[in-house]
DNA sequence: AAAATCTACGCAAACGTTTCCGTAAACGTT
DNA sequence: AACGTTTACGGAAACGTTTGCGTAGATTTT
């Protein structure tokens, strides 16, 4: 925005004739004679005349901006949902703007109390974890801002969804680990209000229950972080009946496993096997690679995105809310055993 | 933008009242009777009037928005610079602009090509591995928009720049390196037209020099990705005289010679040392933890939108360019040695 | 040659604010 | 009672565009 900038009244100006008459040859209206749209183009490029996007908005309303509310771009997979998210944006003509709320309800809302604001066509959001209540959320809906929620949605609340299938993600992993032989499975969980943490908690059950294990409530503790499984997995191996694989929520708090479980001097996959979730770079890099669930982050981020350009180009019609969910992939690395291992 | 949006003008017709009334009582202005902005405020948070950022931008010919140009997020490194940027941003009233280039020059250029359009007030820019030529950006500064470099900057060009100290960083990792007893010290280096990479690789032969080691052009090689170095590090292995320790000029690529020389059956740090840059998640993640060099990344960001807004806010007196140049810090961890095993 | 059509442009309003300027009414001062 | 002040508000322009409508002059049609 700066204040020597060229505008369609200064080539208007310069060539006599009317603002309207420029903008007019800039779109090649009929109009508009041939030896006028010459002189304006020339003009243009001479000066070079950019439009100004700000007065584009206010007179189309339209910003051609999405804002993105996510808890941190840090982690891998988030910044590759941002990277779908910015792909398909860019080639439909939309800027993104990101904003981080670092996992603390407060920020959270100020986010939105900003957004509100309307800056923005449309806002994808992904809720922190600290979030219980979401009348922020719910305010920018009711203005009739196009929202579409990716991986963590707040199931009270009608919108657009994209929502990674956590349950059979969490089911097919703990299956893999029944069939490499472990039986007692311990899960490091995610908040239970949470989708995420509820639905995976629920797919570890449901594949222990299906395969005649009894779930162990000793071996399902809230542990989300790479600290935190720092402090949480001594305390777990140490039980009289330890576990033989940890399936943790995220890729991270999975590392912070490995970690304790090498200092302890457990063997993985031997002795404990561990699956983490995301998939992100550390899982490549770690020692043994880590066997975890691709999320496909890129793909949701554009799936988000494709809906919500849908709702922002449906305008009025108010379509119901759709929900999509994205497969995963379990890739298996050196953390889990051989599928022919079976010790059971 | 939504068309329900409630405006100053919705509110001055239901009161009675001039647009011009309504807008003052908002903000307060004494020659709005107690009354009135009693009625203005009730009304206002009755039909939850917000105001059109759009419409105040143009006005004032303030976005309150800045960009950044960044080559991914997915890198821990831009990742914590970003944080570090909306921190300040936000503490500023400014909302933040993110986009990705992808290290592909041909969308760093498209991405400045939309920003001269003029929606931010201001762009921080880390130009790609790909650009080797920079009118893109230097239009941007002609246009008087103010622009400050983070991380790589481009030297050619006057502008403000946050760097960090590349030389000294390198300089001192391999000065430990030495100092730990290793003397055939190999660099992966970054592509050279890029400071950081010049810098780095020049660091590194200081101090090979200044300890009378005289720098082999055999242990200098372009590699700075993890997939490069799982090809690169086999192949300088196996030369007739391999080196006793690797200084990579990123954490991934450092990861990836770990992963090589932990199959090719070499000891970390026993046999050969490892040295990364960033200091990122995966260097305490990755085993044995890897002495990585900590840029400050979040330091970095804050420091070059500190810059930015204060090469905003001096509007039209036009200072001399300021470079800042960020202290490294040396982390030492397992993948060298002890400093007192003095081997040499 | 009058009427109809076409060509090529200008005017003004609009998008939502802010702010300079003006002013009617109420008040205070002699 | 005549003047000056103050109080409290309204009008209008401006930020940069777009676009519906109007129209002067040229061209075509009858």
């Amino acid at each position: 925005m700066r204040s020597n900038q060229v505008t369609i009244k200064d080539i208007a100006r310069e060539l006599g004739v009317s603002p309207s008459t420029v903008s007019r040859a800039l779109k090649d209206h009929p109009d508009i004679s041939p030896a006028t749209k010459l002189q304006v183009r020339e003009l243009v490029k001479k000066l070079k005349y950019k439009p100004n996007a700000v007065a584009l908005s206010l007179r189309s309303r339209k910003s051609y901006t999405i804002a993105v509310v996510v808890p941190e771009t840090v982690h891998y997979f988030f910044s590759s949902v941002i990277s779908g998210i910015e792909d398909v944006a860019m080639d439909a003509g939309y800027n993104v703007m990101i904003f981080q709320s670092n996992e603390v309800y407060e920020r959270e809302v100020h986010i939105a109390q900003a957004l509100a604001s309307n800056q923005a066509d449309g806002v994808l959001v992904s809720i922190s974890k600290t979030s219980k209540s979401f009348g922020h959320i719910r305010d920018l809906i009711d203005e009739g801002l196009p929202l579409v929620f990716f991986d963590r949605a707040c199931d009270e609340i009608e919108a657009d969804k994209v929502v990674v299938d956590d349950f059979n993600a969490a089911f097919n992993a703990v299956e893999h680990l029944i069939r490499t032989g472990c039986r007692r499975i311990a899960h490091f969980e995610a908040p239970q209000h949470l989708q995420i943490g509820y639905q995976r908690k629920r797919g570890f059950i449901s594949a222990l229950e299906i395969n005649g294990i009894e779930p162990d409530e000793a071996l399902m503790v809230k542990c989300d972080t790479y600290d935190e499984a720092l402090e949480v997995t001594p305390e777990i191996m140490r039980l009289e009946n330890p576990p033989d694989a940890i399936f943790a929520v995220n890729d991270l708090t999975a590392i912070g496993v490995l970690k304790v479980l090498k200092q302890m001097r457990f063997r993985v996959p031997e002795d404990v096997s561990v699956i983490g979730f995301t998939n992100g770079l550390v899982a490549t890099v770690c020692d043994p690679p880590l066997t975890s669930i691709c999320q496909h982050g890129s793909e949701i981020g554009k799936k988000a995105m494709k809906l919500l350009l849908k709702r922002i180009n449906a305008l009025e019609e108010d379509y119901p809310a759709v929900t999509e969910i994205i497969k995963t992939d379990l890739i298996i690395r050196g953390t889990t055993k051989p599928i022919s291992d079976q010790t059971s």
